[in-house]
DNA sequence: ACCTGAACACCGTTCAAGT
DNA sequence: ACCTGAACACCGTTCAAGT
């Protein structure tokens, strides 16, 4: 009866479902307080800032992906996908975990992970550092673009006025973007994480070759 | 005697100067207002809303990256890497561009120029669009890890706390991590960059092989 | 150990009113 | 056309006080 309203567990929880409902912006500690049917002052027992509070919730977006690593034959590709999906599963969960440098323990775990497979293919320590920054970067990079978009053109197709826009005089400047409009903005955001893949399973594959 | 205060483009050169002081986080309209000598409510005459003013600043933020394209010799890698140059200027200059998808000029400018040479290189219409979303895409994450990295550690070398943490029990489980501790702390941005950009070449280069 | 009430120093934005 | 004063509805965070 007399038991504790919250605990960080259930403040991360909680946070990451106020995230997808009004996204990064909307986000406050006041706001998740109401939910948790809890003071805001409250919070700030259990975490010392709402950068802390969104580093406990990076960490817990990326959860997911580290069951990735135990599917039998998986390999650094396996896991880069489950990474994005990952990000992708809430909304702004790339722009929650892009720039955070913590140490937190599924971090660690996924990067000693991917930093093993990089080496077992062959690369130098020095080559493999650069490419595990290069992929998760380019990953996250990847998922704000993705998601971004998403929260432009909800429909996943683009709408009217967007398709005016690129018919429009103002695009004669620009030929291959009015030519290419469609598939600008229907492409398959899958479709295209696979090509950057294949690059990397390329360079990787043939660490000698770059 | 009796001119304008302020217009548009003072307006996005001050915030600019303020971003590269503050930071994404400590700019707001008030301060902005107040350095220009006016009131807050003065900023929204001329921009619709601080969203509108940060697609002002993006737009500006890349301008100097056109002028790359008139470099003699200049291919997708130079603009690439003026583009990179151009998002480092200002502090959080790669978050302020990130996921706008604002058809500005310079935007389109760029856009289309990259979309020729990729065209010329010989690469499928779709190809070339997810080529160019991809290079586009990674350069902007990169950017981010970059400066938020700098932010964390202003030295640009890792300090003895962080240095500690990786000699610490807790890195018994991450032997790799902990053995890589200064490839990946004082690792140089421009080699990893330069990494990817090779990746990109053999790509582009051979659009079969992909 | 965990939570609240009250307060401090801010935000973005609107809008009627001034010139 | 351009700018201000006053206000609305918020923020993150601190801190003494409660239980």
């Amino acid at each position: 009866m007399s038991q504790r309203k919250i605990d960080r567990n259930s403040i991360v929880m909680a946070a990451l479902a106020a995230l997808d409902e009004v996204g990064i912006e909307g986000l406050s500690m006041r706001m998740l307080a109401e939910r948790l049917k809890v003071q805001a002052p409250t919070l700030y027992w259990h975490f010392a800032s709402k950068d802390a509070l969104l580093d406990a919730m990076a960490d817990a977006i990326i959860a997911p992906a580290l069951d990735a690593r135990l599917q039998e034959g998986a390999d650094i590709f396996t896991v880069a996908r489950a990474f994005r999906a990952a990000l992708l599963t809430y909304r702004d969960g790339a722009q929650v975990f892009a720039g955070r440098y913590e140490a937190s323990e599924n971090v660690l775990v996924l990067g000693e992970w991917w930093l093993d497979r990089l080496v077992r293919a062959g690369l130098e320590p020095d080559k493999a550092v650069h490419q595990l920054f290069n992929l998760s970067a380019f990953i996250i990079g990847f998922c704000i673009e993705e998601q971004r978009f998403h929260e432009k053109w909800p429909e996943g197709k683009p709408d009217q006025e967007t398709l005016a826009l690129f018919r429009s005089s103002r695009f004669e400047k620009f030929p291959l973007l009015a030519a290419y409009a469609a598939s600008l903005l229907s492409g398959s955001f899958d479709e295209r994480f696979e090509v950057a893949l294949q690059m990397y399973s390329q360079a990787i594959g043939q660490p000698g070759a770059a």
